[in-house]
DNA sequence: TTGACCATGATAATTTCG
DNA sequence: CGAAATTATCATGGTCAA
């Protein structure tokens, strides 16, 4: 409470205190960080290709990530710059394209379409790098045939893939067999497989083909077809299987654990990212968030493994997932043993264990009053009717039984319980109980996100530097600090004040030694402000965010735009961010 | 193929609070 | 009386088992 809690919070950044020497020691000392692209982020000068765009606000945005002017220019004329999701994809798809040769594979071109990047995008050739036919022919009686058509159309040669499945058997996943592959070909030198181009673009937006076709099989979509832009089809897109039982690599209760995953080399830290969102977005959209995050496969996992309550949700990280273990003591798992004072009213014909998720809104107290009444109209056990409808809003609005026939909606602190927070982490400080519901609904289960970061505590004994992207309640740095990872710096951006004075209450409750900086807007954090922070704390170790959900969310029956929508769409500031970051990171060293 | 079940935020109207 | 809190109402896209 040092005179600069929550009042300097509404503007920009808190610089202005007492790091403001450090900071001008460190940038007076160390310059080695520069802005990626710095020639393009700043030089504009030169004419534009097309002058109707000269002020145009998404051109300014897309030069400024790296992209040359004259292809962006060419893209908005051809889509408009409304859709800056859109836009990123089509100019990815056009720089890939440019840059990289043709994939070994030889494509099989539709004869139909002439489709070359240029003019005619809108062209789909309905054929693949192989296509079925062709793999049809080729692969020969086996049993199997479904593997290794899966590989081949992953882009993998018949004999790679052949000796693979030999070497690991027949029953080996199509992981392990990736794994072995992607092995043998660095053994065997790179350039047998990939053109020389793919291996020098580590910190470019561009990805190569080869790198999509891991994407599209793996990850589910419907297979690539000779013509990037079928890729982008939305039409197209297939769901992402998620897995059941929602584990993900694998959780402290379950013994069913993945300990190896192949991260692309585009992926691989430091720094660190962990990026969080619904696991039920609607389709497509984990595809897109994967491919921006450098293809990393999602790990989807539902928060009831870990708690009394289920939280679905897909997180893309690139951490190591050997070795994680979970915060102790591990949190009740039942309703019941969260909640003991509940079994004594709980009927026989509520079967329930597990609470569903816990949401933003809850039940109304009108509504536990018509169930009372509802119920005591019966003996015993009421018609089935009648169960039927209770049980339906009790799972609806996640209602317990604290009386005879009288249930109730969760009380704050129980949620904080649940998702693992301190007794009252979101109380007092100003914020009211709707608003409490709300923050919680919308953060991390700490127990969960504990146990994926739990693997950086023997990689930083010292502490970490974290950049925390929509930090809301500070789920992240409730989970590192209950790890015992000391956090050095935390950078916290988060729009909500109520949510940065929790944190920042939190912060000095828990006595840390580190520095917590808060901003407001993940827009205001663009390169320079970056390299500042960077070069005042040596970088980054981890970047964490979760981003807006409510434009994914089934519940949302107004604004369900997906990734594109107001605030959903501010995924791509996280990623801008993140590779920023990135490559900032790998300059410096 | 069908139906049960599940997940889930925005909004406007209404009530309560200060 | 205005602000804040509460409440009712709204839909869809997905999985899964029969």
């Amino acid at each position: 409470m040092g005179g600069d809690d929550s009042g300097v919070e509404s503007d920009n950044f808190d610089w202005n205190t007492e790091d403001e020497l450090e900071i001008e020691n460190y940038q007076s000392s160390s310059s080695c960080l520069t802005v990626p692209n710095g020639d393009a982020v700043t030089g504009s000068g030169e004419a534009s290709s097309s002058a109707v765009l000269a002020n145009s606000k998404a051109l300014d945005h897309f030069v400024g990530m790296g992209f040359s002017r004259e292809m962006v220019s060419k893209v908005i004329q051809e889509y408009g710059e409304e859709n800056e999701a859109k836009l990123l994809e089509e100019l990815l798809t056009y720089k890939a394209l440019e840059s990289s040769p043709q994939p070994q594979q030889q494509i099989v071109t539709d004869p139909s379409s002439s489709g070359n990047a240029g003019s005619s995008w809108d062209d789909f050739s309905d054929t693949d790098i192989f296509s079925d036919e062709e793999i049809e022919k080729n692969i020969s009686d086996s049993e199997n045939d479904d593997t290794l058509r899966t590989l081949m159309k992953m882009g993998y040669k018949q004999e790679e893939a052949l000796i693979a499945i030999e070497r690991l058997g027949q029953n080996s996943s199509l992981d392990e067999l990736v794994d072995f592959i992607g092995v043998a070909q660095i053994a065997k030198a790179e350039d047998a497989l990939l053109p020389p181009e793919e291996k020098l673009r580590y910190n470019d937006y561009a990805k190569s083909k080869k790198r999509r076709f891991y994407d599209y099989e793996v990850l589910g979509r419907k297979k690539p077809r000779g013509c990037e832009k079928k890729i982008i089809n939305e039409d197209d897109e297939e769901a992402l299987h998620l897995p059941n039982p929602m584990i993900g690599f694998g959780v402290p209760t379950e013994s069913s654990f993945r300990t190896h995953r192949r991260i692309p080399e585009d992926a691989i830290g430091p720094p660190y990212f962990y990026y969080e969102n619904v696991a039920l977005a609607p389709k497509g959209v984990w595809q897109t968030i994967s491919r921006f995050l450098y293809d990393v496969e999602p790990e989807f996992v539902d928060s009831k493994f870990f708690c009394a309550a289920a939280r679905k949700r897909g997180y893309i990280h690139n951490l190591p997932i050997q070795n994680r273990f979970p915060l102790l003591p591990l949190p009740p798992r039942t309703i019941h043993e969260a909640f003991p004072l509940t079994r004594k009213w709980w009927p026989s014909w509520d079967t329930r264990t597990k609470l569903n998720c816990l949401q933003t809104c809850i039940g109304s107290a009108k509504l536990t009053e018509r169930i009372r009444k509802a119920v005591e109209n019966y003996e015993g056990d009421p018609p089935d009717h009648v169960q039927k409808y209770v049980l339906d809003q009790c799972r609806k609005w996640n209602l317990v039984w604290v009386g005879r026939n009288k249930v109730a909606p969760l009380e704050p602190d129980e949620v904080e319980t649940l998702l693992g927070f301190p007794r009252n982490h979101t109380r007092g400080g100003g914020i009211s109980r709707t608003d409490r519901y709300k923050s919680l609904g919308n953060s991390f289960q700490v127990d969960t996100v504990a146990y994926h970061l739990s693997v950086l505590k023997e990689m930083y004994p010292n502490g970490i530097n974290l950049l925390s992207l929509f930090s809301g309640i500070g789920g992240a740095e409730v989970a590192l600090h209950r790890l015992g990872i000391p956090l050095k710096n935390v950078v916290s951006v988060e729009k909500s004040e109520v949510n940065r004075n929790i944190v920042r209450s939190w912060w000095e409750q828990t006595n840390q030694k580190g520095h917590l900086y808060d901003m407001e807007d993940v827009r205001e954090l663009d390169g320079d402000r970056l390299e500042q922070m960077m070069n005042t704390f040596g970088g980054f170790d981890l970047v964490v965010g979760g981003s807006p959900c409510n434009n994914l969310a089934g519940s949302n029956r107004v604004s369900r735009d997906g990734l594109e929508g107001k605030e959903s769409s501010l995924f791509f500031d996280y990623f801008r961010i993140l590779d920023l970051v990135k490559n900032m990171m790998s300059k410096c060293r």
